[in-house]
DNA sequence: TATGAATGAGTCTTCATTCAT
DNA sequence: CATGAATGAAGACTCATTCAT
């Protein structure tokens, strides 16, 4: 085996090596996310410690320090994910083609969503029980994140309204009672023992934040 | 002065010295109660020690525990006072007479209740933000509290099917949906700066949770 | 009325209210007193709050420190009480007439220690199970009391001694084992259901002193 | 080296580590059993905080903590420890030969046990004066125990009656008598500033026991 | 990289004692 | 004298985080 043959074996194991490292590292990281997704979400924040997630998790304590400065980051990590999968759920409304697309898209926005927080049981009740009141800093973040659905909603409300589809009224007021209806409505039917349908569930939820209670 | 009258004297005076401890008594309790309120919805149930709640309160320790038998007990007592104030607020709706009632009743109760919960601005932050996740057992007595709420609102909702009024809708979920709605905007109107006419929000809410967003 | 027997009645009134005032003083005393014993004998120094004594006696707490200036004191009263009862059922052997009086003698000391102990069962408990361990200070009181039976026991011994009637010992350390018998005896007699005849204990711990457990 | 080789090492490595870890670990706790054997014995269980323990074990807070459950675990502890060494000390006497083997069996027990006070002087001072009065549960414990040895001593005596070897009597009544003056004779020796020769308190103490003080 | 023993700041709670009425 | 509300020092215990191996 010549010179280069060797430095490029080298090589090659060095980077399996690295790749092996890597996918254990954030094998592990995983572990310990998985892991405290599940405790976090049956105990809360407060009342879980780390304990209860390395033991979880199957890890030793300094390898929880190894991947995460702080119980606290790690937390905020989870909820991180979240903030982005329902993020990415939402899409602006737009109005360039298609017939009565608006609708379909709000539709497909409440289904959308839905289905992240259905898909993300443990992390969506965590996100809607108590995520809040850690400390100030981070009430702070979650405050943004609910900030911008209620923007993205209540752009979408004004987009109506200038459509003529949606009535006169205080487009922020209605757009945070559009986001605690579905808030409140998916911690209850994700918390509630009988399971129920996606689609069920986006419909009547639009249709109640579409035309009300009234039957006119 | 006989014998008699001194006696009376003597327990008119021990009266007396009586009702002025309880009233001095019923008064740490309220300083208390009011440090606590106030310390609890600026930094929330865990973030705040018994150090905070004495200091804001201007009392030793010991006297702390003299009127509550614990930190947590005095939270209890905190949102317990909300859960009664604003169960005294809502009134299942009647239809024994009068024109149009049913509706008046409705608005009556929202408006009733957001002016429980603006009265009681702190309290009111503490139970919408934080009054979850405590341990099992306390989020059972808030999941009873708002099971209540969410009853009444059910079986108002099926009243107005009844008469007609309501549309066709399961009634148990937009009873949650009309639960959330009201948290949400209670809560985003009393932690914003500006503050919002009791008036205009009780109309805005019920619109909204009357006719939807939809402008026909 | 004259002058001089308006001042007579008064002198009379005054120390009739002087003598109710100290017999009341006294009576307060004796409530709290017989309390303290109650409560100690059953819970302990340590397990027993000035809460409960006070509970027990009837008093208020202010009252009680009007009366004894510490917790402690109290106890170190009750104990002082249960000495001097003791010291004064024990008296020195004599030899000095009478046929056979020393014997006899020893009996009675015995038996007068145990009818005092018997008779004060609350103070005795206490005394013999938890009067250690409060603190050095209050350990070497008890110590010197201890102290004082032993070498009465051990004056008695050497008297015997010289009198060709007790046997060639180490007198202290028989005078340590005697005053152990005793205390033993007597506490595992009055903690224990049965109530035991004092003439009985007396006649059985005196024999087992003088002869031991051996038939010759 | 091959890979099996590898993985021997490295077990072998772990359990050099894991066996290393054990032997600190119970040195930890080592470390912390004697410091409080030392401080309990001087202070006393309730004089002496857990501060003073750690302090002395030079061990911080916490550590204590990961090696007891509580203050009141570690005193059970340490008595534990006491109980099973005197038990052990003591055996039945047994009359299945030899000659006159039922004093000698006696007086072994008695030095045996002794021997072991002696050699366990702090947490024999500890047992003697105060490890009664911490709670009802640990009193019964401590009962318990002493009802053990007063009841060998018992059974001792009846068996020495059968034989003749003992004169008539109440056992239960002598058993506590002899029980308590080993217990009382016991800790004079150890607290007295002159240490007493081993050999010399038995023959004193079993003497006592046999013969009484009486000369005949 | 992985481990888990060690750390100590921070928390709640108790209770003997004081003092204004 | 009597009261009992108020005090605060002191105690036991927890748990997120660090660090030597």
């Amino acid at each position: 085996m010549v010179w280069a043959d060797q430095m490029a074996e080298r090589d090659a194991d060095k980077d399996g090596r690295k790749q092996r490292a890597s996918a254990r590292r954030s094998h592990r990281r995983g572990q310990i996310l998985a892991a405290s997704r599940k405790v976090f979400s049956v105990k809360g924040y407060h009342a879980c410690s780390v304990a209860e997630i390395i033991a979880e998790a199957r890890v030793a304590r300094g390898t929880f320090y190894l991947y995460f400065p702080s119980k606290r980051a790690l937390f905020e990590e989870l909820l991180e994910q979240m903030f982005s999968q329902i993020a990415g759920a939402v899409r602006r409304i737009t109005v360039d083609g298609g017939l009565d697309p608006a609708l379909e898209q709000m539709y497909g926005n409440v289904q959308r969503v839905i289905e992240v927080l259905v898909g993300n049981r443990d992390l969506t009740i965590i996100l809607l029980r108590e995520a809040v009141g850690l400390d100030a800093d981070f009430d702070h973040k979650l405050n943004v994140f609910y900030d911008r659905l209620s923007d993205i909603i209540d752009s979408a409300l004004q987009l109506g309204q200038s459509m003529g589809l949606v009535r006169e009224c205080d487009t922020r007021l209605v757009s945070h009672c559009v986001l605690g209806s579905v808030k409140e409505a998916m911690l209850r039917a994700l918390t509630g023992e009988a399971a129920r349908d996606t689609d069920e569930l986006a419909r009547g939820i639009l249709d109640y934040n579409l035309r009300g209670v009234f039957k006119v």
